[in-house]
Parts: C-alpha cells; sequence; structure tokens
DNA sequence: ATCCCGAACCAATTTGCAAGTGGTTCGGTG
DNA sequence: CACCGAACCACTTGCAAATTGGTTCGGGAT
C-alpha cells in the first residue's frame, strides 16, 4: 500500500476522533478542553499524533491555544494594550492627529446639541483665556483645557474618557518640541478665530456647524505639525526628541502613500 | 515666644533630619526611600515622629507614598481613569453605541482605503464564519472577531486602542443578558447582510460606501438595544407561556413577528 | 495629663514558589 | 519509519509569605 502522506497515519485518526468530539456537543457550553495530556489518553492516541490534530484545526479557527494557559474552543480573542506607556511608543503624532479628526468633530456636534449655558460660558471664557496667552506653556494649557471643555460638554462619558486618553498620549513630552513649534508664529492667532467659530457655533446650537469649524481646525492643526515634521529645522535639533517619533511616523508615512 | 503647636516636638526634629536627606542628594539618583521602619531608626526617631513629618513632605509635593508600594520622591504620578471597571460603572450600553456609532463608520472608511488583500481574504472567512455560527456565545466572539479586523486593516493603531477599549466595555458581562436578547431572532439575518455589504464595500474600495454601511448597520443594532431596553421581557421562550395573560399589567405591545 | 516610643495588627502590594499547561526534544519499540 | 512514552523547557496561574504604608494600643518619660 503506497501511502502519499506519510504523517498521516494515526493523526488522521486523531483529527477524526477530535471532531467527533467537538461536534459531539460534549464540550458545548465548555470553552476550553482538557490538557493535550488528559486528552490523548482519553482518545486514545499519543500527545504528539493529538498535537498535529490540534494543529489543524487551529489553523481552522475552531480552536486556539496558548503555552501555559491551555486549549480553548472558538476564535483566538484578540490581545489589547491598554497600557497609556505602551501605547505611546506604538503611536505617533499623525496618528493621533487622525484619531483627534474622528472625535473631535463629533464631540463639537454632540456639544452644540447637548452643551448647557454654563458649559458655554465657560467655553467663552476659556477662549479669552487661550486668545490673551502670551506664552507657549499658557498657550498650550489653555487650548487644551478648552477642547476638553467642549467634550465635557458633549454629554458622553466614555467619548470622554476616550478624548482624555488621546489627549494624554498627545501631551507626551517626547512631542512636546513638535507642538510647540506647530504651534508658534501666525498660526496661533488663526487657531484663535478658529475657536471662536466653534464656541459660536455650539452657542448657538448649530450642530452641523460646529462639527464643520472644529474639522476645519483641526485639519489646519494637522497641516501645521506635517509642515513642521516633514520640513523642518536648521537648527536646534535635538536628537533623542526626534529619533522616536520619527522612527515611528517614516514607517508610517510608507503605508499612508500606499 | 511659646510653642502654639504642641505636635512639633520631635516631629520637627525628623522634618529638619529628613529635609537634609533629601537635600544632601543621598538619595539623588533612588526613586524610592527606604521603608519608614529603616528610615525612623536610621533618624534615630520614633516611627509615629517619621510618619508626621512624611505628611508634611507629601503635602508639599516632595514625596508620595502608598500602602504596600513604598515612599516615593518626587511629585505623585498622575492617576489614569482608564480603568475598563471604573469607566464599565459609569457608562452605559447606549452610551457605547454612540461612540461605536461615531468610531466605527470612520474604521470601515479607514480600511476601504488601506486594508491589505490579506485583510480583505480574512474579513470573507470571517463573514462565512458568523453567517454559520449557530449557537449565540459563537455569533457574538466571531461578530466581535469580524469588527476587530476592519478594525485592525483601518491602520491605525490607536484607534485600534480606543475599538478594543469600547469593545471590552461592550463585552461586560453585565449587559451578557442584553446582548443575547438584542441579538436574537431574525435580526441576526440582517446583521450578516449588513456585515456583507461592509466587506464588500471594504474590498472594492469604495470607501464612503463603506461607511454608510457600517452606520446603517451600527445604526440597527442601536434600535435593535434600544427596543429590548424599552420593551423589557420579551417573553417568547415558549408560545405557551407567550399566552398566558399573567403580563396584562405591561400596556407595551408585543412585538409580532416582522 | 501630655507626648513619645515600641509593639502589634490591618490592608495593599510585591515576591517567591509550586502546580499546571502547551511546546519541544530525546530515546525506545514495533 | 512512524509512533509512543518520558523528560525537559517556557509560560501562565494561583497561593502563601514577605514587605510596606496605615492604624491602634499600652507603657513610660516629661
Amino acid at each position: 500500500m503506497s501511502n502519499p502522506d506519510p504523517s498521516a497515519d494515526s493523526s488522521n485518526l486523531a483529527l477524526g476522533r477530535l471532531r467527533a468530539l467537538l461536534d459531539d456537543s460534549s464540550f458545548e457550553g465548555e470553552q476550553r478542553l482538557p490538557p493535550e495530556r488528559v486528552l490523548a489518553a482519553q482518545i486514545g492516541i499519543g500527545r504528539r499524533a493529538l498535537r498535529r490534530a490540534l494543529e489543524v484545526l487551529e489553523a481552522e479557527g475552531r480552536i486556539w491555544r496558548h503555552q501555559g494557559k491551555g486549549t480553548f474552543l472558538g476564535p483566538r480573542p484578540a490581545h489589547s494594550p491598554t497600557s497609556l506607556e505602551e501605547l505611546t511608543k506604538r503611536t505617533h503624532p499623525l496618528e493621533v492627529m487622525d484619531v483627534r479628526l474622528e472625535i473631535e468633530p463629533a464631540l463639537a456636534r454632540l456639544a452644540a446639541v447637548r452643551a448647557t449655558n454654563g458649559d458655554i460660558e465657560r467655553l467663552l471664557r476659556l477662549a479669552e483665556k487661550t486668545a490673551s496667552s502670551s506664552d507657549a506653556d499658557g498657550r498650550e494649557l489653555w487650548d487644551s483645557a478648552l477642547h476638553r471643555t467642549i467634550a465635557e460638554a458633549a454629554g458622553n462619558s466614555l467619548l470622554l474618557a476616550i478624548f482624555d486618553m488621546v489627549d494624554r498620549i498627545r501631551q507626551d513630552t517626547t512631542w512636546r518640541l513638535l507642538r510647540e513649534r506647530a504651534r508658534s508664529g501666525e498660526r496661533q492667532q488663526i487657531y484663535v478665530e478658529q475657536h471662536r467659530r466653534v464656541i459660536a457655533a455650539i452657542a448657538q446650537r448649530e450642530a452641523h456647524a460646529a462639527e464643520h469649524a472644529m474639522r476645519e481646525h483641526l485639519e489646519l492643526v494637522r497641516e501645521g505639525l506635517l509642515k513642521v515634521m516633514t520640513a523642518p529645522l536648521p537648527d536646534q535639533v535635538d536628537g533623542q526628541m526626534l529619533k522616536a517619533p520619527v522612527t515611528a511616523s517614516t514607517k508610517k508615512e510608507i503605508r499612508h502613500g500606499t
């Protein structure tokens, strides 16, 4: 007898019995299968043959395994890093801007609908503060407070938490110089004007206008960031500051282009 | 001059020696101070006096302490309320759905632009799995995997992290029954069809169509959730149970099979 | 009486260790 | 050559002990 597959002698047997087990609804409610050693003994085959069968099932997506944990039914649950530091390492300023462009216009729209008059008063005061702020540090603080107040006024605690998360990443010390350069000069005045427009739209309950104004504002911020990142500095290079973001961003920039 | 503070006899002594220690740069590179018991012995005072001195330093912001951890130099690191449990307590299903309605259409649009062919293949396979899944648990798993794969394909790690955060909150065990009821019955088939439409749009690189299809899908999901929440106890357990007029007090109209 | 110290206890955290699990390699057996 | 049993490695989990800040209590000095 010529067997074309040399490794399918008892592994196929194991595979069959395993499929039978899985379909037999023996583990209907169970998420976790017995350990390989036990399972092998139950089926009556060796552990090696069992593992070959499990590999097939894993490739099919019917089970997933993890060393030290066990073998489980269903698709592999996706891992998720919630650590802020980890996230800051894995992202870069342009990604953050993209996220802001998705979230903050929605926040402005919601704020236009749900903001209390108290919220609007606070926004107006903050806008003045932002406009009259002289130093870069102050501008950044007031600007951050302004955006966050809009996020608060939107009245969705989960969205607010997301905004805070993004904002903390944005304020990462590594990108501090970058932000200062992107904000310097005449852009600041345009930003102040755009802030006024957003707040006016919110105050007049014009949801669509608020969303539009916020998107316009963030698009300009994004543009400024891009300019600073792509055509920067003849001097005052700080290698440490630039190294980490540049490597990450260049990689992603390629993805943008494709 | 009489001493107005009766509790400053040896605590002040401890405070002086502590300040000396901190300024002496003895712990220059160190972030962590010795345990209170050791430190008290070193300075030569009692633990109680030491703790009073430490309280002052903590109030000044020069150190921070945490039970079980130790005493550390510098300001207390900012506590990030990104804790999932805390967040789950403060939000509710409708907020989560609103957030999904803001984020996932954007993810679908981005995925239509950036998805690799491998991504699209995975999406197609997942759609089949979701459609052919029989039990509620399986449907939920495959559905979650499908939505997450779209989020992955969008190619923005920060947005993906946000999606994961929202998804974990959504999958909170407290809302499990709610989700099962919202998914039951004929809605599942519509969902499958809507999934196909989203994936088809992504595969054909129609960004706007993908965004629109995803928004339509989530709006239906939201509507289902609303129905389940506002018209509780569908009582579709068995036909026999249903005709019992026990629920006469419920003036809500019973959902007929439409 | 007041204040301080030492000791003991409580609560939160970290650490160390053992058990359990998948991943791998080895020699033995037919 | 295929298979098995065994042993070992790598990773995870769970638990108990040790560590540490937080608190209370009794004794003693002033």
